[in-house]
DNA sequence: TTGAAAGCGCTAACAT
DNA sequence: ATGTTAGCGCTTTCAA
């Protein structure tokens, strides 16, 4: 390989260039630099002759608008904040992408900030992009420190609490109740006739959505007299192998477990991999239940039961609200958007 | 449940309150708006009881500074816009996390913008984001449009290309050799002895690190006289099913296949609990290989040959060298970094 | 240590 | 259909 072949590009450049202005796009076309302006927002009535000179011009020079100055001066952001607490949980993922699908038909783009599920690290995120103004803002969860509140409250902004219902939006909400989700599996749990129930799970405090899910799960477990007889908690991220240990964990400790209801599908694939590694009947022996519906569980040898829960669709709402708010100023705030989990029985639940 | 109790917050705001401004706070703790801005920022000297008196205002009110403003008038822009291929794929989530982690030390944040590998959807999120003019840009790959490259060379902004170092960079890059990847895993498997090789991936033109590491690997066969016997394609998302259907074909087409080579680990782990489930001898009937490394392989049943591609140091060494840059106008540009990928033989790769 | 004036690059509002 | 003027809310620069 010749050296010549590998010089970088910006070898060309001597001085790193002064960004171009509407005025040297003005000046080089002999239009004004409000004539210009129209013509790249399409915005006002121009000349075909005039428009098209200057979108020569523009291109020719390589124009890129200043949308920092653009936005101070019309007082508008298209921006849409998104926070979410991480991006490895794949949840999340499918959620932005509901988000963008909806959003890349407007003139509105989202922006994304991550909270690693801490609170203090929501207000800080919240309050770096608020100071970006932009056009609404779309979170995850209800729970949020009381400065976080404050300052949505105050923001005026179309604000989309996203994934949970069970609780006070600041504003908008769209999700599901993880409640509920739980007390409908408990209920097909004990259809099936399980009675002695394991719970795998993160820990709670750090994780709402789950927690409340238990809470449903035993609240509908204690009416029909069943009590969860052991938990397994794990930190940190989800993963085949944590499903695998804390399965191994749980077994060893409560023998008599004849279901096992886990928080997510990636540990509840993990311990169901375990079991039929051990040669455990499933469902005879040991029942298996989880929570997401990823498509993850699509190719495994048998088909885990879990639920369901609508992310994209979620996303998809949450950015429709926000658009609807944006083209018109009358649209309703205070929205509330349930949507309904559904349960994939699987091959794991039902006694045959 | 009462209905008092669930009145949204919003309610209680009646006209969408102006956002406050410095001068707000200059009026309300009678300091010029100069003095509360370098205290808001942490520069120059302000004595301590103007400091605090500022401080406690701005808290007061409830104020957030306007960042649009604020970049206009110092021409500085926080933001490091990222821009990938896609969220599904947990290869970029991943690289997201290694830059987060680097840039949550520094007073940068990221942006991301996806692509869906449109190159021509890549140029406008290009243009969208440097019209923000961000402190620096990491995008994913060699393979921009010629538009694309022009902006990124013309903007005078640090940049940075990952995951990719087979080309020429615009300015510098941070990644891996695919055809290198591909040339070594070819080598290993011939090691093995392996002679019939079947080859799984996506669609070349969506996927040009899936091409070269096609490139490099059908490169090193042929140094051996060995040529791919088969191959099979997919579009779309990954998942298990699609690797067990995909394997499934190949195999049906071309029996005599001993060993299977599949552009991601996702595929791949499909592929092998299929063949598990069709009880094929693994790896001494058929031998098996992916890419990346994703620990989703790390609960399998019996674990897959793979090549770790080290995509969060990726994401961090990228965010380092955008750092360096901003705090050092000196620090170079056109820095070029090659991570080694190392292979993980795992159970499918060598024959006992 | 503090303040006053000017202006960042664009667009709203008002001419013409 | 096009141009002119006056800011948007901050920070830079200079003065006190």
């Amino acid at each position: 390989m010749s050296d010549d072949k590998v010089v970088p590009l910006t070898k060309d450049i001597k001085t790193p260039p002064r960004p171009l202005t509407l005025r040297d796009v003005s000046e080089a076309s002999g239009v004004s630099e409000m004539t210009v302006s129209r013509v790249l927002r399409n915005r006002g009535d121009v000349s075909d002759a005039t428009r098209e000179k200057v979108l020569k011009t523009a291109k020719q020079l390589g124009y890129v608008p200043n949308k920092i100055a653009g936005a101070l001066a019309s007082n508008r952001v298209n921006l849409v904040a998104v926070i979410i607490p991480s991006l490895s949980n794949m949840v999340f993922p499918e959620v932005l992408t509901g988000i963008s699908d909806v959003l890349d038909a407007s003139p509105l783009q989202s922006v994304v900030g991550v909270t690693n599920y801490k609170p203090e690290k929501e207000e800080t995120v919240l309050f770096e992009m608020l100071s970006w103004r932009p056009s609404g803002i779309i979170l995850a969860g209800l729970e949020h420190t009381e400065a976080s509140r404050a300052m949505l409250a105050a923001s005026g902004i179309p604000v989309v609490e996203i994934m949970d219902t069970d609780g006070n939006p600041v504003d908008s909400v769209v999700g599901i109740s993880h409640r509920r989700a739980g007390r409908e599996m408990a209920r097909q749990i004990l259809r099936y006739g399980y009675e002695q129930i394991g719970f795998l799970g993160t820990k709670m405090p750090m994780d709402h959505r789950a927690r409340k899910r238990f809470e449903g799960f035993t609240e509908a477990l204690a009416k029909k007299g069943v009590e969860v007889v052991d938990q397994e908690f794990y930190d940190g991220g989800s993963s085949l192998s944590k499903g695998r240990e804390m399965t191994d964990r749980i077994l060893e400790r409560s023998p008599e477990l004849d279901f096992l209801y886990y928080s997510n599908d990636m540990i509840g694939a993990g311990g169901m991999l375990h079991l039929m590694d051990q040669g455990v009947d499933i469902p005879g022996q040991v029942g298996l239940a989880a929570f997401n519906g990823t498509d993850l569980l699509d190719g495994l040898p048998i088909k885990l039961a879990t639920m369901e829960a609508g992310r994209y669709e979620i996303g998809r709402r949450a950015a429709e609200i926000i658009l609807a708010r944006n083209e018109d100023e009358t649209a309703p705030a205070g929205q509330r958007v349930e949507l309904t989990p559904q349960i994939e029985i699987g091959d794991t639940l039902k006694r045959p």
